[in-house]
DNA sequence: AATGAAATGAGAGCGCG
DNA sequence: CGCGCTCTCATTTCATT
């Protein structure tokens, strides 16, 4: 055996450099690892094909494509409406609207917590009359506007 | 023979595609856009320099990782404690821990909002009694535990 | 079974017209 | 902006442990 230690996370190593910047190339992964770029490159598809990597994205900032407001919303439920096929019903409509960046199902005080992302106030407000107002199954939903993105992304921790 | 290019926003489908799948060869992104491939480089090393484009990452699956619970957490802090000095301290604050994946100073009913990524309940708790119990200048939050994460991403709507 | 070294090929990066 | 080149990097092959 060699004198290096397994440090058994190596493809944690390598996630957490590909989830701040995917396009390091694998010869310099390899460095940091202990490892060949061809070894690298084996363990990136392996999560691929896993869905341990979803996806490679580029992170666009709204403000400079014309969508400056970003949008909490939380998003309660008639009790009564509380049926498996409504619940799934909602996860539909809010994942397809483009303007809804994130969508969690939630347990607390309220069901839906959602990220809005949106150009101007009248277009949220439009937004709200065609999904909240406009469905008889929202009970009540709260509006939290952002004023300060202070920490953005996806990271993942993987420290340990 | 060329077709006309279709009007302005011709960057803006370069990142429509590129926040989808930023591993798209320029070459096809130019065929999407009647570009060629050194012209599409061009806009986008513009938009890297002018950070429209802020960071090319890749999305890890944190249930996959070891850290399956994502938490929407809504701080309140002390009115009293409402100075730009003390606002930007928890900012910081949160913005230096790593379980904390997004947060966001809002208005509404909270002062921020968080997403918190962690591996066990155990994790989240020990977690609130750093950062608000231990915390003089937090008066309350509220947790909601994500059942289903419906929809994920960073995706900023791009069509109009 | 996974690795590393070398060869191949695709794509990014630049200068030119 | 498009066309060409060059060069880096991703990808494959193959021998090795």
């Amino acid at each position: 055996m060699t004198m290096s230690a397994p440090a058994a996370p190596t493809s944690r190593q390598v996630d957490s450099t590909l989830q701040r910047d995917n396009t390091t190339p694998q010869r310099v992964i390899g460095e940091a690892v202990n490892l060949s770029a061809p070894a690298v490159q084996r363990r990136i598809r392996r999560m691929e094909e896993a869905e341990v990597i979803q996806a490679n994205v580029a992170m666009i900032d709204p403000a400079q494509v014309g969508q400056p407001i970003t949008i909490f919303v939380e998003v309660e439920v008639e009790v009564i409406s509380e049926t498996a096929e409504l619940i799934d019903a909602a996860k539909r409509e809010f994942a397809a609207v483009p303007e809804v960046q994130q969508c969690y199902y939630v347990t607390g005080e309220a069901d839906f917590v959602l990220v809005v992302v949106v150009p101007t106030m009248t277009a949220y407000e439009t937004l709200t009359r065609r999904l909240f107002f406009g469905n008889n199954n929202v009970k009540r939903f709260r509006t939290f506007v952002s004023m300060d993105r202070v920490k953005v992304g996806l990271a993942v921790p993987l420290s340990g």
